[in-house]
DNA sequence: TGCAATGTGGACTGAATCGGTCCAGATTAC
DNA sequence: GTAATCTGGACCGATTCAGTCCACATTGCA
């Protein structure tokens, strides 16, 4: 469960219910009782979200929060960059933040290829936008399909039931 | 930087240089000293990797680990499920660990959604086998170009500069 | 003017996880 | 029988996460 932080999830929750009322300002309350997510989380998720410049806020009595952009024009990986950093799910290639570079990453072999990796999933998520998000029915809109669908079945050696939910419950 | 842990990128790491001598036993400190992974940890991850099916040991003197499947059959989804857990972002949808499940999860409007990201990533991981991370080069094999590729120039109103790297650095 | 509503910034804490180490066995080759 | 090697588990320090709280600034309105 390569988890994304339950901040981060429910800052994507908070960001479409914003979006369903474009224009109008949102009070942190309203917000919070809507999507059940408990009120001081919402208010440092949000918080959070406005220095990224994501979201504008109105102060004082009648104030709330608004979205800085149309729903449109938000990406998905703008969204989880913001409030959980750069979207990678190797330490290698974000070195940017500094802290510690992995020690490997000179002799590492694997790495080239996880560069592409991230890429490719941030790609991904950039071809998404709040706007898709809103629609109640799950079907996903054709801009994933890139993923979902083997472009070609290429492995004939496959293994039988590889797809990992078979794997479950072996470790923590 | 929703990280995979390190351990898991031990894990992978590992089994690529396991890779390298199919047929061939290897043993914990030969992996470790040409990985440069501290020998405690390589050892520690190895052993989950046993507990998984993914290696098979030999144990006493002249003894290591191997694969247990030919690298061509071993899909990366498989690996990182094994050594992580179910790859999800999100934690809706994996209460089979049960834990805690989503609080919001009845009312959460983005919750069909993010199960199709979910899957889609999967497959994608599921598409790639450790023999492909063999290759020295940084040229990724054609199994994943369906996720690099916008399938179509579909939003005109893209912001100019969302690729998320242009994010990078606003927190933590 | 004064009050009530609301966002702002930051500090704080308890709990969990992570990265890493160590050791007391069991097993096998020679 | 001895050395090499895996096996299982305990263990610890450091970090991060989720969540809460408060003192303060700002605004609308009576
Ligand atoms: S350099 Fe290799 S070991 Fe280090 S984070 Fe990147 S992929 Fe993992
Ligand atoms: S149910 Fe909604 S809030 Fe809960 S984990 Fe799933 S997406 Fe996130």
């Amino acid at each position: 469960m390569l988890r994304m932080s339950k901040m981060t999830d429910y800052g994507i929750v908070l960001m479409t219910e914003l979006a369903r009322a474009e224009g109008d300002t949102r009070t942190t309350r309203e917000l919070a009782a809507r999507t059940r997510v408990p009120l001081p989380s919402a208010s440092k998720v949000l918080k959070g979200l406005l220095q990224a410049g994501l979201v504008v806020s109105q102060r004082g009595a009648n104030g709330g929060y608004g979205l800085a952009r149309p729903a449109t024009s938000l990406s998905l990986a703008e969204l989880v960059s913001a409030l959980e950093g750069p979207v990678s799910l190797t330490e290698c290639g974000v070195h940017a933040t500094s802290a510690m570079p992995c020690e490997l990453e000179s002799v590492c072999q694997v790495r080239g290829h996880w560069r592409l990796i991230n890429q490719a999933i941030q790609e991904a998520l950039g071809r998404l936008t709040l706007a898709d998000l809103l629609a109640p029915a799950p079907r996903m809109p054709e801009r994933l399909v890139g993923l979902g669908v083997p472009s070609r079945p290429q492995h004939p050696a496959a293994p039988p039931n590889a797809s990992s939910t078979s794997v479950t419950g072996v470790r923590s």
